[in-house]
DNA sequence: CGTACTTTTGAAGTGCCTCAACGGTAGTGG
DNA sequence: CCACTACCGTTGAGGCACTTCAAAAGTACG
């Protein structure tokens, strides 16, 4: 009998760290997640560490909630994403973690997950691997935010959870599941619902994305991508099976003003 | 003789992993720093994983440069920072360091981060530590830049500063030094030069802060607090040494909407 | 078949940006 | 010592991207 990997292992594949073995041991993990419905805080700012959870089917998200209500949403979590894999190292939260649909969620325990993190071990170094790819998608969310329009900002968005989907096989060649709400959208991007709504009539009327019945197409990826400059490097995919997928840039940056480079003597 | 602890020493005792002899042997690393002088690229996006690269003195960034010329500074370095801690794990690094003051850099081989990260060690724990402050510190910028307004994401930008530099020794109770440009202030917050002349007037005229040959007084800390809702705990400074600056909430936030939470059967 | 939540669209306001000019300061070389 | 250059900070005027407020149509659910 062929079993589907997990999403995890998926995930962890591109790390180049993992052989088979670990593939399956990891796969052993995620057997009997728990069912949670849409819209449920998993992890609070402020509770004391407990178990590890992991996102095994669903879209969740880290967020904050400012003083006068507003909340920003941190990060997405998808499929083969860790929610609070540091929670012991730091010993509080700083953020909190909630469902945007309903999600299949496993349950580790802290011991089980300091046997796989704090030895030497593949397994351990794959986990540390995933963990700099989220920081890496983190900054470019930063990048996103600080420095592009709405539209580039949506549309960068959209490649990213695409691209994020089909590294676990949850997504084809250009469409996939795409869930969120205005608001949803609105907390990821700085921005008002109302400003997403116009400006996803845009990018509809451009012909870039078609969005409707919570199914995302992005009929012309290549145009898109030159749209928002969308550079996939940050999301640290193995070259190895992309061969379907090119994504990323033409050229390293070329426009910058130059900075001297501090080269050893 | 009596040495002062090295910067790194003195964040990662925070993290209450270290014990005194930890403590000498991370000084011992810091000895020999090289001189950088300002605005040197110390990495390069894309460049091959090489030595690890720590400041010891002065102050550095990482950024993003946009194929239009616009640059997303997505944290600040200060003495006792990590610049890619990280790099051999990814293999690439997806951004740029440079420094924006002339600087003493610590340059450690490959081989003895690894042999200081990769066993299960205290030092490699607080190493560990140090990094997830650094990611929660990125969530703090995202949602400052992502809800604030010009004014609130300056002041919060300067009582970081500030107690980032307090807790390696730089500063004393309210003061510090800021040798930041304008520009520089203006990648970091995602806006322009101009505005944040204007914005830094405002400051300035309702007595929160004064900025004047690059050192930053905060006569009033708890009105500036108040002003930004600035919330220290995700700096993860230790309760411990804290007694002279109280710099947390004055409570739980209790203001967000209710979202149920997710609690163990 | 109501109730609650989305999404859409309009009209008006504002925070921040762009463009532009000018003053201050530091470093350089005559 | 004074020019000259380069960069940084300040201020003003005008414009645009995005927000706010408001109303109505569409959609999901018990």
């Amino acid at each position: 009998m062929v079993v589907t990997p997990s999403p995890l292992t998926l995930k962890l594949r591109h790390s180049g760290y993992l052989d088979e073995d670990d593939g399956a041991a990891l796969d052993a993990l995620c057997a009997r997640p728990r069912m949670v419905e849409a819209g449920i805080d998993v992890v609070r700012e402020g509770d004391p560490p407990g178990p590890v959870h992991l996102i095994d089917d669903g879209f969740a998200c880290r967020y904050k909630t400012l003083p006068d209500g507003q909340r920003q949403i941190l990060g997405l979590l998808l499929p083969g994403d860790f929610c609070d894999l540091q929670s012991s190292t730091l010993r509080t939260l700083d953020h909190s973690i909630a469902t945007l649909t309903p999600c299949a969620i496993v349950e580790l325990p802290q011991k089980t997950v300091d046997e796989l993190t704090l030895a030497p071990t593949r397994i351990a170094r794959a986990f540390w691997w995933g963990a700099l790819v989220d920081e890496s998608i983190q900054r470019e969310w930063l990048a996103n935010i600080g420095q592009r329009p709405a539209a580039k900002r949506l549309a960068h968005l959209f490649q990213e959870v695409l691209l994020r989907l089909h590294r676990v096989g949850r997504a084809d060649a250009h469409a996939c599941e795409c869930p969120f709400t205005l608001s949803d959208m609105s907390e990821m991007l700085g921005l008002t619902a109302v400003h997403v709504s116009r400006v996803l009539r845009e990018l509809r009327e451009a012909r870039l994305i078609t969005l409707s019945q919570r199914r995302l197409d992005l009929p012309n990826p290549d145009r898109l991508r030159a749209f928002c400059d969308f550079d996939a490097r940050y999301l640290h995919l193995s070259g190895g099976d992309a061969g379907e997928l090119r994504w990323g840039a033409d050229g390293p940056d070329g426009t910058g003003r130059s900075r001297r480079h501090f080269v050893d003597p």
